[in-house]
DNA sequence: CCGTCGCCTTGACCTTCCTCAAGGCGGCCT
DNA sequence: AGGCCGCCTTGAGGAAGGTCAAGGCGACGG
């Protein structure tokens, strides 16, 4: 997987990702192997090098809530005061970056380093606040239609677009269960809004019956 | 109502709250006058001074997102990059502080005024992602009882708590209806949990019952 | 003091999504 | 290659919350 610099995406800018280079601890983690833990001390910041990262909130009774998703050249870790609201996980095989936060505050001079955290951050904010509308307004249909919509615009010119989580991971995303998610993609499929190669690999076929249906 | 300052809230910091009364324009609002709108570009910073601010998302078919609600110390338009994601309304009759951005920033020398931003900003988020797991995996019960918590706490030695929005901004908020909301606050008084003097007010009679329903 | 208007509550019914259960499909290990 | 296991899909039935409609309550103005 490449390493490309989308200005509109949750990137680290080059800043960011030239520091970590040469500051951070490369890291390996297994697939579901845990990053950081919800209420742990946040000192950290991770780079995303390869592989893709889940965070994830969990309530007493077992009901899990994921808050994001993070792809190569994306920051993890910034969504926090002193402690993780969130815990992140590997989706899949990852390899990270890590670099202590009082490190970064050592390039703190550097203006560079400081306007590209808080960009990163600003933009962790707006999903969010996206996320919100989502997850209180949107049907079962549109949640999933956005959420395919968010994914094949993240490579808009791929020809077939890997789901990189599972079943359970979309569904604790959107606020279903893994049995509405299913239905809806096979209805989608029907609808041949898209197509699916396997559970894991789609592509679009009508791109404004899904951003209609995405609302 | 006062402006105590109370840190471990949206409150600004001391630092903001004196710049802005000093560089500040102070502006009347009417209940349900527009502050911002979704869209509009985003240079100035609003400090509440009295009523209160919700911040509202329209989906294209009128149906309604409240991002947040924002109370007399609270830093408003903060929750954006150059454009703003949402749009502003006065509550109730509101007195806001009006400051550029860019006067702000001419402060940014001195340092405690960039922190007091990052911090309000921080702070934003982690409300946003609060929010998130209520949206999307707190069932209509837990939604309106930790929603009520949250009220509480926030003036947690008052003895009767006010409701500064109407059931409709509580449902746009909580991702329900006035009517799944209204049923809701019933049944928590009928199990006194808590108690309703008129419909914007009330106390809380069973703290912990109330903390438990909220999960 | 009475009437009107807006907001809130309540009830009956219906839709959407969840739950529970069974079966399919593909990957992986032996 | 065969079998096992995890994950995904599909179906039937049920529950939570939405919709529609009627009525109550309080604020405000005449």
């Amino acid at each position: 997987m490449t390493l490309a610099y989308a200005p509109d995406r949750q990137h680290a800018t080059p800043a960011i990702a030239d520091v970590m280079t040469r500051l951070g601890l490369k890291m390996n983690f297994a697939k579901d192997e845990e990053i950081f833990c919800q209420d742990e001390e946040a000192d950290l910041i991770y780079l995303v090098v390869s592989g893709a990262v889940r965070t994830t909130r969990l309530l007493s009774d077992g009901r899990r809530q994921v808050g994001a998703f993070y792809y190569p050249g994306d920051l993890v870790g910034l969504e926090t005061g002193a402690l993780h609201r969130f815990s992140a996980e590997a989706l899949s095989d990852a390899v990270l970056l890590v670099v202590k936060r009082s490190s970064l505050q050592a390039f703190a001079g550097d203006g560079e380093v400081d306007r590209a955290i808080w960009e990163a951050t600003r933009r962790e904010l707006e999903r969010a606040q996206e996320h919100l509308l989502v997850l209180g307004r949107k049907t079962a249909c549109e949640k999933v239609a956005s959420f395919l919509m968010d994914l094949a615009e993240r490579d808009a010119q791929a020809e077939a677009i890997a789901l990189p989580m599972g079943r359970q991971d979309m569904a604790d995303y959107l606020g279903l269960t893994i049995e509405t998610v299913s239905r809806m993609l096979t209805q989608l499929q029907g609808a041949s809004v898209v197509e699916f190669d396997g559970c894991r690999r789609f592509r679009v076929k009508r791109w404004d019956a899904l951003e209609r249906l995405a609302e």
